[in-house]
RNA sequence: GUCCCCUUCGUCUAGUGGCCUAGGACGCUGGCCUCUCACGCCGGAAACAGGGGUUCGAGUCCCCUAGGGGACGCCA
């Protein structure tokens, strides 16, 4: 048999956080097993559904490296078939109208939960004959589930999971207004695309059995669930916008690298043994269903910075280049010219071990492109240029400028100067670090010279308020 | 209110009855390295929610309590 799982996002927003680690490992568990992965935009609901959320998503889906197999479903679509599919149910007796008001409905419930019984609806109609029914009342469609005994799935994540069938009740499949409603559309989608394995967020669990039931009643294959907890927030809570239910566009856009981010989500609720970093390839070699946890996850953005940072030092320098250039350039509000690129791409290897982040790695770059301007805004280095800094760096220049222009013999001669006048190396490459750089922090200076070159090494020396001409 | 699910360091987790004086990672922290800041390396503090069972033996199995989450729509 084919593995095939599906994601099936509403398009009311942006493809979230929590949405995209069910994407993933939808993704992942298809791919291990050689089957399909499926994506369909259930945008049933006309009013909530929009067409930038559609945008939004799929370039979410992009962004994270999961591609789906074949053209999107768009459930809207199918609406006709799955009224047809209740007709049929209608006709095998396995469905009935019901004519209740919202009204009713809603005192109904009300009346239930006075009594301390579940808020379900009654069968009223169930076995009504049609004959009573009321003018002027457009009926909708409901199922006939079963009235008593329990109901077992065994669920791939949650493990067997069992429900009293009082507790499940005759649920709505076609609106008054003849449109279908999700419960319907899902199970229609799932088994005319072939779905095999569901695997969603546990906020789904209860409509298993629901979903169990239709597909009974059509006599068609039940797939496998699995059902994986929801992440919360930091603080413990459902995942709100205040803290980590953005859209992943807003990671992309904070800097961090999308295979970083499937690492990181990989790791909230699944587990291989110790593995901490798992290459994709990898993860799609070990990805099992059952290895997904119970309990659920907070998301913990100290822990993405963590594994961004990793995946940052594994890349390649020219790709991080192309990726920190729009940050820089959102920064400097100018494009960076070739000389900026050349410097960066020289200099990545100083600045990726220092950044977290592709915002925070534009940020430490910035001195690469631009001039430090006097005086620095940084406290602390402007410090370093007091006393007599301004001394130091004019002698310092002297010395420098008779070097061969590598680091390694740029620090010969600032050891040597340092020596010669009885100073540690600190006295004179903190204020060279401020000079150059503008700020207290910084990949080594002397790597720095030699990146920057020794016409704007120099420039920039005598840019300091006080340093003398010498050189 | 009814039903379902969950509960190991602050966080993500390993652990499937003896290998656990509970391991790893992030974070925190002491130190080393050092031109700064990082990286790296070495070390530290830090958890089986509580209570009953079962068993020679329980983090691991059962029950109860507490806490957390989810679902109860003519939304998806």
């Amino acid at each position: 048999m084919t593995v095939v799982t599906r994601f099936p996002p509403s398009p009311t927003g942006y493809l979230h956080i929590g949405s995209a680690r069910t994407a993933l490992f939808n993704w992942l568990y298809a791919r291990h097993c050689g089957g399909k992965f499926l994506l369909r935009i259930e945008d049933t609901d006309r009013k909530r559904s929009t067409q930038e959320a559609v945008g939004a998503i799929i370039e979410g889906l992009k962004w994270l490296e999961l591609g789906w197999d074949g053209e999107a479903v768009f459930q809207s679509r199918n609406a006709a078939r799955h009224a047809a599919v209740a007709a049929a149910l209608l006709a095998k007796g396995r469905a009935y109208r019901c004519y209740c008001t919202p009204e009713e409905l809603t005192e109904m419930r009300e009346q239930a939960r006075r009594e301390g019984k579940p808020t379900l609806y009654d069968g009223r109609w169930r076995d009504r004959d049609p004959s009573e029914a009321p003018a002027g009342v457009a009926p909708v469609v409901r199922i006939k589930m079963p009235r008593d005994g329990k109901t077992t799935i065994a669920d791939l994540v949650q493990g067997e999971v069992t429900v009293g069938n009082e507790q499940l009740d005759d649920f709505i499949l076609l609106r008054a207004d003849g449109t279908p409603t999700y419960m319907l559309s899902v199970v229609v989608d799932d088994h005319d695309m072939g779905v095999t394995h569901i695997i969603r967020g546990d906020d789904h669990l209860n409509n298993a059995f629901r979903q169990y039931y239709l597909f009974a009643a059509m006599d068609w294959p039940i797939p496998a669930f699995g059902h994986i907890p929801l992440i919360h927030g930091a603080d413990g809570q459902k995942l709100s916008k205040r803290h980590g239910a953005l859209g992943v566009e807003a990671y992309r856009d904070m800097g961090y690298l999308p295979e970083a981010m499937r690492n990181y989500l990989l790791r909230l609720g699944w587990s291989h043994g110790d593995a901490e970093i798992v290459s994709t390839q990898q993860a799609i070699e070990w990805f099992d269903v059952a290895a997904i946890g119970r309990s659920p996850a907070r998301f913990d953005l100290a822990k993405l910075e963590s594994v961004n940072a990793h995946y940052m030092q594994a890349s390649a320098n020219a790709r991080l280049v192309e990726l920190v250039l729009p940050f820089i350039e959102k920064r400097q509000g100018e494009p960076v010219g070739s000389d900026g690129r050349a410097r960066l791409l020289a200099g990545m290897d100083g600045l990726k071990p220092r950044a977290k982040s592709l915002a925070e790695l534009a940020g430490n770059a910035l001195f690469y492109v631009s001039r430090p301007q006097h005086p620095l805004t940084n406290a602390k280095a402007a410090a370093m240029l007091a006393d007599d800094a301004p001394q130091r760096l004019s002698e310092a220049a002297g010395a420098l400028a008779a070097a061969d222009w590598k680091a390694a013999s740029l620090e010969n001669a600032v050891r040597a100067y340092a020596e010669a006048h009885g100073v540690g190396l600190g006295k004179v490459a903190q204020p060279l670090r401020a000079a150059l750089t503008g700020s207290n922090a910084s990949p080594g200076i002397f790597e720095v010279m030699e990146v920057l070159g020794k016409a704007e090494t120099i420039a920039r020396i005598q840019a300091v308020p006080g340093v003398t001409a010498h050189a």
